[in-house]
DNA sequence: CTGAAAGCGCTAACAT
DNA sequence: ATGTTAGCGCTTTCAG
């Protein structure tokens, strides 16, 4: 029952040619080495007949690639970030790629763990979210000849292949959104962290708010929230204190869900006056009462350019292709959420 | 810039040792093989100073380890699959194994690629969730003493690990539920698939329409679904040409979140009249309008039992162990979606 | 056109 | 207590 795996080694014996031979013709270079039509049918025919499949590991400790790539995210439960890792599989399957989901947390020590692992699995390129804190690591993979794109935030200081979305202007949209439905004082909460991605949805929204002249509300909860319970007292604790507000934009989905858990729970008749927006869809915002009003990435478009960008870095390591930094547009889902108060039924 | 990659040898040269001797004190055989304090301090110390990471490509091909383990899901962008896939991930990173995730679409012919390519790159384990026609190759993974572990839904004929719910109570006690609490004709809404899974809560609606004696109600969707668009149309002719039906049963979320499209666009009345309950959790369900009552898996416990036989195969691969069918217990999380008429505001 | 052989980086049996 | 060496399975150079 326990078969040995048969090996490259095994094939030349049983047909009475040499390694190299099969190699040769199992790699396609059949013509190219001129290989008589005979052998390599012979060879071909043979290997399909027992099924034999080249150990992949052998093959990428010879050539040094493996075909794999990480795309490491926040969180691979959160449904921005396995929407575009169910995008990215796809995408990397067609060309023979696989692709290794990892979740880092957010968490410096755990991404550079994490990148350390693959690195020294010999992953062909990573696709990464970063963490705030490890600008080296990604410099270093660089220098190591390491092909890197970075989604969804970047570091000012790196060169590097970046996509993403125009952040400010996303914000921006949504707040004049709701000024255009009425609402005179929109909050914003967020959380309290150095990344480009949040760095431009809070300018977007100081933005309006200076132009339009309403006083900013901003509420930034902690980098290292303990646990959704946290969450939501500090949520419940704004809108006891701020009760002026009429409007909100969640600079994530993951805290527009606590702030509707809190509002539901707490504030039923908020939920139903106030003006809602949230950054990254979610299937079921569409079938919330009331349904919220989204600020969408591309997701498709993300995954492809990024994928673009990789694959340039796989294919001609050494060239000194300029970086490009990619910053997309996104879509403004307008729903229930942010009619304004006498167009609501 | 182009840093060669120190190997194992260089080490030994440097340090004026044998290969032997610093892969020794590497893997922890110092004590074991009595290498000596000072030189194992020696080794230690340089290996870390030049943050020396051994290839764990090549150590793959010598022990034939990877120390990868694969989840195979039908979606990894499923809230039900990735919240699984995350909960694999941090177990399997305690004990040093990383995790592949991949999507197989419920397809046999995605499936079996898949599991093929992995195979070929050693892989140590395979958590899978089988589509309805692979019975035959998971077999032939056991024949090659691969440890496999089922979830969710099992092959009938096969010897195999496999943990999952109880089905058939859990949906009892779904439409046992609605009984209780006055809802007269229950339906149920499923997929027109022959999975052990599936089959089980069909069973139990069934069970339940006899023993209370309502007549059964089931829509079955196609297996191979084009698209949402064709879902939501069926649902929408069952709807309306069932209008006496006063509750349902959704038995996976995917449909759950068809079919409340549907009414909130098409019904929104009946959203509020109708009993709902869904199969498997979202985080989102607790806050839609109703919130809808849920059949909550134990995915911890799932994850943890899935690992611990999975584990149990990779330690001792030759033990006939006893093969396992583990049917957790699941949780209904009663929410507004189905309280009594007569309590709803 | 095909084969012999080196070597990718590592482990471990065998020598010393 | 440490070193020598034979592979793991594959690719590829160099020699016929």
């Amino acid at each position: 029952m326990k078969k040995k795996r048969i090996s490259i080694k095994d094939i030349a014996k049983h047909l009475n040619v040499s390694v190299t031979t099969v190699s040769f013709v199992l790699n396609g270079k059949a013509k190219e080495k001129r290989i008589s039509e005979e052998v390599t049918k012979r060879i071909l025919d043979y290997v399909k007949k027992i099924n034999y499949k080249p150990n992949q590991l052998a093959q990428s400790l010879r050539t040094g690639e493996s075909k794999i790539l990480v795309f490491m995210v926040e969180d691979i439960s959160n449904y921005f970030f396995s929407k575009l890792a169910r995008i990215f599989e796809d995408l990397a399957y067609d060309k023979g790629y696989k692709v290794l989901f990892c979740s880092n947390e957010n968490d410096d020590k755990k991404s550079i763990e994490l990148i350390d692992l693959f690195n020294e699995r010999q992953v062909d390129g990573f696709i990464i979210i970063p963490s705030a804190g490890i600008e080296n690591k990604i410099k270093s993979l660089q220098e190591q000849n390491i092909p890197v794109v970075l989604l969804d935030r970047y570091f000012e200081d790196l060169e590097i292949d970046y996509v993403g979305i125009d952040n400010q202007k996303a914000s921006e949209q949504g707040i004049q959104h709701l000024i255009d439905n009425k609402f005179k004082s929109p909050s914003f909460v967020s959380i309290d962290v150095q990344q480009t991605q949040m760095l431009g949805r809070l300018e977007g929204y100081r933005n309006i708010a200076s132009n339009e002249n309403f006083e900013a509300k901003e509420l930034l909860l902690p980098y290292d929230l303990k646990s959704n319970e946290q969450g939501r007292a500090i949520l419940k604790e704004f809108f006891d204190q701020n009760q002026d507000i009429d409007s909100i934009l969640f600079a994530t989905n993951y805290l527009t869900q606590l702030g509707l858990e809190v509002l539901k729970n707490h504030f039923p008749e908020k939920l139903h006056n106030l003006g809602i927006i949230t950054f990254d869809d979610n299937a079921l915002f569409s079938i919330c009462t009331p349904s919220i009003t989204a600020i969408c990435q591309p997701l498709d478009q993300m995954a492809e350019k990024t994928m673009e960008l990789l694959f340039e870095l796989i294919k001609n390591k050494k060239s000194t292709s300029k970086y490009s930094h990619q910053k997309l547009d996104t879509t403004l889902e307008i729903r229930e959420s942010t009619l304004s108060l006498s167009e609501r039924s």
